[in-house]
DNA sequence: TGGCTTTTGTGATCAGGTCACCGACCGCGG
DNA sequence: CCGCGGTCGGTGACCTGATCACAAAAGCCA
């Protein structure tokens, strides 16, 4: 990856490399790169969560971060991720109605973001046309996949969602490197559960389980299963 | 299907009675009243949903609208309520990502309300800084509403589930008019399952029970149980 | 090698969802 | 007043999924 153009005294130019950048104008690229400060943390840091609310708007530059919910008994659900180019919408959508609601942010690989503070925010909102579809696009695309979300959780079968989860983790061709305690937390059910499942799923032949490890050998048989 | 008249010339300033009006000045309140034309409709009215998306910005004067989703096997849940002051942020969510997610409006009252158009829609936030709050505001509320949704049909209890719910839709003084079909989609679970738990609790005399009719006898062990 | 942790397997039991069907209640026309 | 059709609620049987308790494997490291 070779950086172009832009403000070389702050290294490469990231508005250049992403979504957001794309939709906006060289003045306003400019003043987004002077308000933002680079962030960066390694794999596995606990970026928000529990009371300790993240004050900045965040745009993700690289890596992967986990927004998920722990309830009360211990069970998890994953709500999302923030990909690259994406920012967390429901942290600053939080601090501005006021509640705060405590999901956490974990880092899933190393990440480096822009941190936009409010003041910045709020400046960008009212002077770029380009800054504010990047926004409410986002918020437009959380707000479906939180729906799509409530409607699996209400209504959906746990073999058919743990069909359709697999191959959305696949690493290397086809095995996925994951603990059922993890793929529970994808599904926000309980390890028991995958564990039989996946037992079901090699029975029919469908995987082929190892420890920390399922190799898909149909996905297609999986993928059959998602359309009942 | 849905009546509406043109420009306010007369008439009170419906910006006056609604917190969007309060954080807009004078002159923003003047353009919000030209940008948008009122709507009525009565009870009953399925204002959107199942591909025929509304195309404006709504906010509700009066009434009470649900929004909900069915599901393929034909089972039914309230994602929210709409309230006076309130906009349905959903359909401008998905309006502005691209994807369509069709959930359905229903009216549950007669309801007025303020339709912008898109165009205005972006005129205002650009222009005000207030609008912008409002807006805003909405969304995080809503989000946050969503999330706590998710985490309650993930990790909840239907009986707690219930008994919140019941003194949510009191009517007058400790009845609730509602068949347990309506509480089932209330909830997002079967008509069984509410009616199994009803009768759960007239035997520990918390409630008693009449056709679409529920009366709530011991409020307070009903809230005690949601402390569990 | 032996102990330790992490991961997975499994039976028992409970909560909740699905299906089938029936009976009670309501409104309404005769 | 009766009967009739439609809505609403009750219930047993059965299935899926969650919880609990505990055991067996698999890796890790001294």
């Amino acid at each position: 990856m070779v950086g172009g153009g832009g403000d070389m005294s702050q290294g490469r130019d990231w508005t250049s490399s992403i979504s957001v950048g794309a939709v906006l104008d060289q003045a306003t690229r400019a003043r987004l790169r002077s308000l933002t400060h680079s962030v960066t943390a390694p794999a596995g840091t606990r970026l928000f969560g529990e009371g300790s609310p993240c004050q900045d708007y965040l745009i993700l530059l690289s890596g992967l971060v986990r927004v998920q919910k722990v309830s009360q008994n211990g069970r998890e659900i994953v709500l999302y991720r923030v990909e690259p180019g994406e920012t967390c919408v429901v942290t600053t959508a939080c601090l501005m109605s006021g509640l705060d609601y405590d999901a956490e942010g974990i880092a899933e690989t190393d990440i480096t973001a822009e941190a936009l503070p409010m003041s910045g925010f709020r400046e960008l909102i009212a002077g770029s046309a380009g800054f504010r579809d990047f926004v409410f696009r986002a918020y437009g695309l959380r707000i479906s996949s939180l729906l799509m979300l409530i409607e699996e959780v209400a209504f959906g079968r746990i073999d058919q969602r743990l069909a359709a989860c697999l191959p959305d983790h696949v690493e290397d061709g086809s095995a996925v490197n994951a603990t059922h305690q993890e793929l529970a937390v994808e599904l926000g059910t309980a390890r028991e559960v995958v564990s039989r499942q996946l037992k079901d799923f090699e029975r029919r032949g469908w995987v082929r389980r190892g420890r920390g490890q399922v190799l898909i050998v149909q996905p297609e048989a999986l993928e059959s299963l998602t359309k009942i």
